[in-house]
DNA sequence: AGCACGCCGACT
DNA sequence: GTCGGCGTGCTC
């Protein structure tokens, strides 16, 4: 480690500088640039990391730093360099960046290994001295036998289990000086009791096996190598891709990181890459939220030490600290979970693609459905495309039809949840035994509860929406703030009995479905009825074994799920997303279709799809409908740039709430002025408006929305501006740059 | 982020 | 005359 006289830190709090310190000799080659250090700050002393080693420095009353924590520096120069990128480009402080890019645990200075004792032998053992003692300390003797024959260390806990004594016993054999204890950090395996089954290459169609010589030909040049973009429709085996690039990445001695949404973090992935990898336990690492701070400790450490050559987690997995990393995948590229809705909002995708330039290794976006930006990306060439067109299982794409509900409506007058050809689809279904799912993206019975007298609808207290009916607890509640509200028997604005309830959700399409098909197992699957962890798996297990015939769902049973009988989807209102006050409501409208569409026919039957809608000739709709995604996005990439969107244009969505509604709108009306002094006309400023959300937990929020080329420089002033600026205490400011939720 | 320094209104 | 309001600026 090069020796330094001086260290620049960035210290555990927001600052926003960085600090140079003096380098006792005596730590001096303990440290370096990544390590992590205490250093006196005022009157206390706060941990550290080390950006950089100085032969001098011109700062005034330099102290000595502390202590150096832990042996190794804990961060590379290159995730530091991608640090300093997050904190430039999403205009966010380096501090809060390095929040993200080392977990808690590591973080902190204690080391947190759990200590375990080991006991072995003190020396030689014979018999003879087995048989003295067993005639003084029987279990003793039966206790050393064990332990003399033992080839290395064993942990005091199993070897007592085992031979069924106790402590005492054990004790007594080291104070005689014929065992041996001392402790160990253990490390917790949260796999170590499962069982992976090992699997082989599968044979790839032609298709594969190009995207495949993509990948392997950039692992071979990472100097030049271009983000690869593999657009393959649901079933197209992009999995198999993804093992084998990650084989071909490890057979170079080079490691790998896969990114996956947080709902794909299913244990059925995690099988399929310990499975294939099996050979070395080790050598993939989960990360995943439901990890204790034990587990997320070790299997950092697991990463950082270079045992795990492959890690497998939503997000934040970005920042996994591989060394000689070869390849980042990101799975299901499109996700929004992707992008963090809290400092720094980062995108792991875009983060992803940062993090490959800067460690020379190649990236490989992956989706049936991909953004636009990475579309956009592919075509202009900065990006490469490898497409594939067909199912692995050479099963044909679902049928996708469209219910239009204007005129189901003229003919039923009553709302149409299930229209008739849809309630004819399942009612097939059940006859011929398989399976349907009917999505809704709305959870609840009622939307609203209205009073026909008077208009009012019973709103939110704290959140500008309505809140919805939920019969299973009887009860009304904002699923935006979590309030709940008694049930009220009259209507508590103008005391009339004239309330009545309007829209529907989840709950109410279950109860609807066990009305028209009293016969058939009908089961709920969404965030109110999965309060139980368990809940969840139980009714994937039954729905796979056939024991539910109709499963109704919001988001949840969209994506991922495979389930071979499944013949018939119906999407109840497809118009849900798409009339949302947000330019990328048609993308995800065409992706959700896309992806739910993916959920059928994927056995020997091919799948059928309803799609209900008032809107059955907008463009997300019918696109896909006939699984043209090029015609989709040529269609909306010209909307966007029409409009000045992205991916033509960035955006930077500014967010200035408080409780006072005019200190929030003040306060946005004082920042809007000051960026129209700083910005340059090249740059499109909005005026503040009430956010669409205008009321949120409280709070009155206003948006300032800015779009521009030069993202960095636009997030630099931003920047510069809000620094200079002084808000009231109650009143914050968030900058969301790329945001993606605009509500 | 905290915490101290500093300059103008209501109190013993 | 003093106590204390929170605007401004600094932290190696």
């Amino acid at each position: 480690m090069a020796k330094a006289n001086y260290i620049r830190v960035i210290i555990d709090r927001a600052i926003h500088r960085e600090l140079d310190y003096l380098v006792p000799e005596t730590l001096a080659d303990r440290v370096g640039v990544g390590s992590r250090v205490r250093v006196p700050f005022r009157d206390k002393s706060t941990l550290a990391t080390v950006v950089a080693a100085l032969d001098h420095s011109e700062a005034e009353g330099i102290r000595p730093i502390e202590a150096v924590i832990g042996e190794a520096p804990i961060l590379s120069e290159q995730l530091l360099e991608l640090a300093r990128w997050i904190s430039a480009y999403y205009c966010c402080p380096i501090e809060t960046v390095m929040r993200s890019l080392l977990p808690q645990v590591i973080r902190r200075a204690e080391v947190g290994w759990k200590k375990q004792l080991f006991v072995r032998p003190a020396r030689k053992i014979d018999n003879e001295e087995i048989e003295k003692l067993r005639k003084r300390a029987p279990r003793q003797a039966e206790l050393l036998e064990v332990i003399a024959q033992l080839e290395g260390a064993m942990r005091a806990a199993d070897l007592l289990r085992h031979t069924s004594l106790d402590n005492q016993t054990l004790r007594a054999l080291v104070r005689r000086g014929l065992a041996e204890l001392h402790e160990e950090a253990a490390v917790r395996d949260p796999h170590a009791d499962e069982q992976f089954i090992a699997t082989s290459n599968l044979v790839l169609n032609d298709e594969q096996s190009l995207a495949l010589k993509r990948i392997t030909q950039a692992l071979d040049s990472p100097e030049d190598a271009r983000p690869i973009l593999l657009h393959g429709v649901t079933g197209s085996g992009k999995t198999e891709i993804y093992l084998q690039a990650i084989r071909a990445a490890l057979e170079r001695g080079r490691s790998a990181i896969v990114l996956v949404p947080e709902i794909s973090l299913t244990p059925q992935t995690v099988e399929g890459f310990k499975g294939r990898f099996a050979e070395a336990q080790d050598a993939v690492a989960v990360l995943h939220s439901h990890l204790s701070e034990g587990e997320r400790h070790d299997e950092w450490h697991k990463i950082h030490s270079g045992r795990a050559r492959i890690a497998i987690g939503p997000r934040s997995a970005v920042f996994a600290p591989l060394k000689s990393l070869g390849l980042i995948v990101v799975d299901e590229e499109h996700e929004n979970t992707y992008k963090q809705e809290e400092a720094p909002r980062y995108h792991a995708r875009d983060v992803a693609v940062v993090r490959a330039k800067i460690e020379k290794c190649v990236v490989v976006l992956g989706s049936a459905t991909p953004s636009l930006e990475s579309y956009h990306n592919a075509t202009t060439g900065k990006y490469r495309l490898a497409t594939l067109t067909q199912r692995v299982d050479e099963k044909q794409m679902p049928l996708m039809r469209v219910v239009d509900l204007r005129q189901e409506r003229r003919k039923e007058r009553a709302i149409a949840i299930l229209s008739g050809k849809l309630r004819g689809a399942i009612a097939d279904r059940l006859e011929k035994r398989e399976q349907t799912i009917l999505f809704l993206n709305r959870r609840g019975f009622s939307t609203s509860l209205l009073c026909t007298n008077c208009g009012e609808a019973r709103n939110c207290p704290n959140c500008s929406v309505a809140l919805t009916f939920h019969r299973h607890v009887a009860r009304l509640s904002c699923h935006l703030c979590g309030h709940t509200a008694a049930v009220p028997k009259k209507c508590p604005a103008c005391g009339k009995d004239a309330l009545i309830y309007a829209g529907f959700g989840t709950e109410k399409v279950e109860s609807t479905v066990s009305q028209i098909f009293p016969k058939a197992a009908v089961r709920r699957m969404d965030a109110d009825s999965m309060t139980r962890k368990e809940a969840y798996r139980e009714t994937l297990r039954s729905f796979r074994a056939g024991k539910i015939e109709i499963l109704v769902g919001t988001q949840m049973i969209a994506k991922g799920l495979h389930f071979p009988n499944v013949t018939l989807v119906g999407i109840i209102n497809a118009d849900l997303a798409l009339h949302l006050p947000d330019f990328r409501a048609g993308e995800r409208t065409f992706q959700l279709l896309t992806q739910v569409a993916g959920r059928a026919g994927r056995g020997e039957t091919p799948g059928e799809v309803f799609v209900q809608t008032y809107t059955p000739f907008s463009p997300s709709i019918q696109f896909a409908r006939h699984h043209d995604f090029a015609g989709y996005f040529q269609q909306e990439l010209e909307f966007r740039e029409r409009c000045d969107f992205p991916p033509f244009k960035h955006a930077i969505l500014i967010t200035i709430r408080s409780g006072h509604e005019e200190r929030a709108k003040f306060s946005a009306e004082t920042l809007m002025r000051r960026l129209k002094e700083s910005l340059s006309p090249e740059f499109i400023l909005g005026d503040p408006m009430p956010a669409p959300l205008e009321k949120l937990q409280g709070e009155f929020r206003f948006h300032i929305l800015i779009r521009g080329e030069a993202i960095m420089r636009l997030s630099r002033l931003v920047r510069e501006t809000l620094n200079k600026l002084p808000f009231p205490e109650d009143v914050t400011v968030t900058v969301d740059v790329d945001p993606y939720q605009l509500l």
